[in-house]
Formats: C-alpha cells, structure tokens, sequence
DNA sequence: AAAAAAT
C-alpha cells in the first residue's frame, strides 16, 4: 500500500477529477516515445502544470510564513511597539513610551514546540526507536590544541541550565550527538573551536547549547544605551538565507522560556520586521552576511557587545565569495577580536588553506573532527551514471517513472534534483512539469517568496521533486528527503559531499544518483575515491576516468590524497598526510544497505 | 564559469 504523490495523481487522473493532478493522463512517456507525443500531449500537460503552480499561493497562507514563525502573521500590528529594546539598550530613544521594564516583556513567548506536537500527531511516527548510539563509541574522533577539555557521555552531565534542559528534553533529544560530546565541553570552557563533522550530525545544537547557556549566565551584563542600535551578544552567520532561518527557528527551540532571544537577518525580506524585531532587543542574532553590513553600515545593529561568534558551514563563508565580507564584519566593524570574544566554526569540510584563513579569526582553538562512522555518508547508498548531457532529461524522468512505480522506501520520498545553474533550474522544473512529474525549483534568481514556497511545498510533499541550485546544497534539513539527484555534477567534491547529506539524515537511509559525463572529468579521481572509502561499488569506468585525470591534469583537487572528510588540522599537517586510518572504524557498514526507509525518529539533534 | 549574499 503505497501514499506517495504518484498515487494520488494517479487517483485524480483516474477519476474525480477536481484535485490539482498534475497528470491528467500519463505524462511522462518513455524516451523511445516521447518525439512522437510531445506536440498532441504537451498542451494539455502544460496548462495542467500551470494551474497547480498558480494554485499553490492559495494554498499556503501569506508569504513568509509557514515554518518560519517571524515573518507569519503572529505579530499584530496594534502590539507591534509594545516591548522596548532591551531595558539596557533602547532607553526609549526615538519615541518609544517605556512601558515594560526589562527585555520584551509585553510579549508572551510563542512555543515554538506547538507546531512540532501537531505535526507528530498527524503523522503518526512514533517510531522513535533511536539512532544506533552503541555504534558511536567506535567513531575516530581527532582533537587537537592545548589542554583540550575532555568529551561528555550524556546531557545531564553537564551544566546547561534548568531551562536549557528542559527544552533538549522537549526537542527530544536523548543523547548527545558524537560532535556534540566533545564540541559542548570544549566550547563551555571557553575554547574556541574549529569543528567538522559530518552533515547531519547535529551540528546546530552543537554549537547553539553553549551559546544560550552562556548568555542565560550572562543577561545582567550593561549594554550600552544607543537609540534604535542592537547590540546582540551572539552572532551566527551562514551563507544562505534558508539556513538562516533553519538556524533561528532551531535556536528559538532552544532557547524558549530562557529569557534569551533570537532575531533572524537576513535579504530579500522587508526589512522593517527584522528592524522592529531588533529593537525588541536581541541576545542572539542569526543572520546572513549582506543584511547584516547593511544593518551594520545603518548603525541597527552594534557588534562590540559580542561575546560568541559561531560561522554555520565555515568553510563555505570563507571561500572567495564571502571572505571580504566575512572580515569586514569580523574585522573592520566593531566586534571584539579574537580572545575577547569565543569563535566557533562549524562545517562538514575544511579544506586545509579554508582553516589557514579561518585562524584569524581564532585564538588559541581546538580543532575537532568527527569521523565516519554512523554519519550520514554511511547511510547514503551512492550510485554514479554515465549519462551524456543530451540524455540527461530522460533519463532522470526514467529514474523518476521508476521510483514512482516502486515507492523509493516505502513511504512518499522526496528527491532533491542538483543542477548548475540557475537557467538550468527553471528549465528542468519546467520539463518535468510540463511531463506530469510535481517539480518546484529553488535558486537565487527567485525571489525570497518563490523560494520559501518551492521549500514549503517540497517539504509538505505537494511537488515532492524540488529542483536546485547550490543554494540548497548546505545544512538545510529536509526530513525524509530520500533521493539526492546530482543531474549536473558539481566541481568541487566538496559540494557534492554536501549535496548528498541532504538525505540520510538523522540515522535514516537515503540514495545519491551522480549523472557523470565528460564534462565532470576533474571530479573523477575524487568521487571514485569518496565513494571507495565509503564502501560504495565503484563503477570500472569511473576507475578508468580516474586513472587517467590522475596524472591528466584533472586532479587540482584541495584534498587529493588526503583524508577525506573534515580532514586534518592543518597546523598539524606537517606535509605527511597519510591519513588512512582515521576514518578507520566503518569497517563495512553495521547499518545494511540502502533500502530500509526511515527508520529512527529521533528528531534533529541532528544538524 | 557558477552560485551565494543588500537595496
């Protein structure tokens, strides 16, 4: 019994007739068909698709809404100015009646847990039966820097707080993640920390726990009183706006009824809510890098009260294309410099000059890699197909058809689709709608609506095939997404280790398909490797390609040879790169082959 | 060459 979107568009095409079906006949026709039917049969399909995409708005309620509670509807707009500031920092400065006496107090706290109570219910998942922990105690884990605080074996054991707890309790959360253990320890004492740990290991928490423990200690501290500026005592920064607000919601959890409040930044929004939010006083502000200069350059917002600085997939906002404006707000506002303030970065992988960079901005730090061994890569299965670029679009409906036909686990998956561009983004959505596969697209050149609607669709499963650029490669959290199709390969291995983790997460299975051609030569040698040492069948051909960029030319790869994953402080890499063994324990798996569905439950603590 | 990120 089956309850994937393929049934009920085979049920409306069947019949009744009224639903938004996507099909109303087959759509998608075999390859060896299509040139025939493409001009009787496309029309009709197309309107089809046209329909549903101009239904979806109705559908879900104003923009911004949804998951991300800030921008909904929640805030009215006869209580919008109740709370002033921060008691400490507005002082009633532009006109704001002093009402309330401390931090947003006017407000009640919406509990972030409701939604997630609902959701449990009507989904009927209880099947919670836990992430295999036992496994974890195998996990090579490197540290490396001075008088590195030694890793904990449980939550309770260390100090949090009262409410802290309560809320990792709410967010059920049993155990603490491998990255946890030893990344809350080493930041609770003050450390700063550099962490790489697989996607979906629960990164977030990670680095979230210690932050609002510590500002909970904290809250007395004098800000000063500058009108209409912030000054927030944390700054978590990641590189896209999505992952922002994923951060936000998640902290948000985390930190309900601790007194600690968390503001989002970020583009492409009106920038009044988060101006108004801001001056409601701020403790933690998660932003993207833009909006945060341009907050910064409007004075709204002051760094030099910043005690924590925490970089979400560090390595990606240390690349060429974020760097200038990551030290212009690390070094060129007024953020305290390194020592003075606590500095985390976290990302699955850490090329070694990424960390050379990265050191400037740290002060005596731990370095911290997580093994294999239980993430997500162990749970991915990684198939790679030589498809030429012409055969490209076919041969995803195909593999589409088929898992349509077969159920990809059992119950409705969702497949993510990675292509290159932008252009190439509009276009394949459009081919797969116009062919009766659901599809909605997410890249940059949409605007912040488009994008926070195409997520919420594909996440509710109304078009359960979302296709994307790279802005949908990192961190964000999509449960159950099953299927990973990287349709255009990226060129950077790296980016693809990304990709793919955004399925097989939290303890579940997931699949990676990789369309391989010619034009993917450089990625050849790195992805035969990557998929060797995660125990996956390499296909001869690829080890061919392989050989040969090795002495091609191809291989101009950061991590060649090295270990993979994370890697190696770099400080320690004193040109013997062996590596090996670090990964080691895997040892052929212990968690089966793909083809389980989604077993475990235990929510995200996991990223 | 591309993507992301402010207006």
């Amino acid at each position: 019994m089956r309850t994937s979107w393929a049934d009920s568009a085979d049920n409306s095409a069947n019949g009744s007739g009224n639903s938004n079906a996507w099909a109303p006949r087959a759509a998608y026709v075999p390859p060896h068909l299509r040139n025939r039917t493409m001009s009787s049969e496309a029309p009709a399909a197309a309107a089809a698709g046209t329909a549903v995409a101009a239904s979806l708005p109705a559908n879900d309620r104003v923009n911004h809404g949804g998951s991300i509670p800030h921008h909904g509807g929640y805030f009215k707009a006869d209580n919008g100015r109740q709370g002033y500031g921060s008691g400490f920092q507005s002082g009633g400065g532009g006109g704001w009646n002093g009402r309330g006496a401390g931090r947003d107090r006017g407000r009640r706290e919406v509990n972030p847990f409701e939604n997630d109570e609902a959701e449990e219910q009507s989904l009927g998942e209880q099947e919670n039966t836990g992430i295999n922990f036992e496994a974890y105690d195998d996990i090579p884990v490197e540290t490396s820097g001075e008088n590195v605080p030694p890793p904990v074996n449980t939550f309770a054991e260390i100090d949090l707080g009262e409410a802290l707890n309560q809320n990792i309790q709410r967010c059920k959360y049993v155990k603490p993640t491998p990255v946890q253990r030893y990344a809350i320890p080493i930041s609770l004492a003050g450390r700063d920390l550099m962490a790489c740990a697989q996607t979906g290991s629960g990164k977030t928490a990670a680095f979230c726990f210690p932050i609002i423990s510590g500002i909970m200690r904290e809250q007395y501290v004098q800000r000063p009183r500058v009108a209409r500026t912030a000054f927030p005592l944390a700054l978590i920064l990641s590189p896209t706006r999505e992952l922002s607000c994923q951060i936000h919601d998640e902290a948000k959890k985390f930190s309900y009824q601790t007194g600690v409040k968390v503001v989002v930044a970020y583009g492409g929004a009106p920038i009044n809510q988060q101006l108004r939010e801001l001056e409601r006083g701020v403790d933690i502000l998660v932003a993207t890098p833009g909006r945060l200069v341009d907050l910064l350059e409007r004075a709204r917002v002051s760094l030099q009260m910043i005690r924590y600085l925490a970089l979400d997939e560090a390595d990606r906002m240390l690349d060429m294309g974020f760097e200038p404006q990551i030290r212009k707000i690390v070094e060129q506002m007024d953020m305290p410099p390194p020592g003075m303030r606590q500095t985390l970065l976290f990302s699955a992988t850490f090329p070694k000059e990424i960390q050379r960079l990265a050191s400037d901005f740290l002060a005596s730090y731990v370095f911290l890699a997580v093994g294999r061994v239980g993430s997500s890569t162990d749970l991915i299965a990684q198939r790679v197909e030589y498809v030429l670029e012409s055969d490209k679009r076919s041969h995803l409906m195909d593999l589409l058809h088929a898992q349509r036909e077969n159920g990809i686990s059992g119950k409705q998956g969702l497949t993510l689709v990675f292509v290159e561009t932008k252009k190439g983004a509009d276009a394949l959505e459009h081919c797969l709608c116009v062919n009766g596969f659901p599809a909605a697209s997410i890249h940059g050149d949409r605007t912040q609506q488009e994008r926070e609607l195409a997520l919420r669709s594909f996440k509710t499963g109304i078009t359960p095939i979302l296709v994307a650029t790279d802005v949908a490669a990192r961190g964000l959290d999509i449960p159950r997404v099953a299927h990973v199709v990287n349709f255009d390969l990226p060129n950077d291995i790296d980016d693809y280790v990304h990709r793919i983790g955004r399925t097989g997460r939290a303890g579940k299975m997931g699949l990676a398909t990789a369309f391989f051609n010619e034009s993917n030569l450089s990625l050849a040698k790195p992805l035969a490797d990557l998929m060797q040492e995660a125990n996956q069948e390499v296909p001869a051909w690829l080890t061919r390609y392989a050989a040969r960029a090795a002495y091609g030319g191809g291989n101009r790869n950061r991590r060649s040879g090295g270990s993979r994953f994370g890697g190696r402080d770099f400080r320690r890499d004193n040109s013997t790169n062996k590596g090996t063994d670090y990964y080691g324990g895997s040892g052929g798996g212990g968690y089966g082959n793909y083809g389980g569905g989604y077993g475990q439950g235990v929510t995200s603590a996991w990223d």
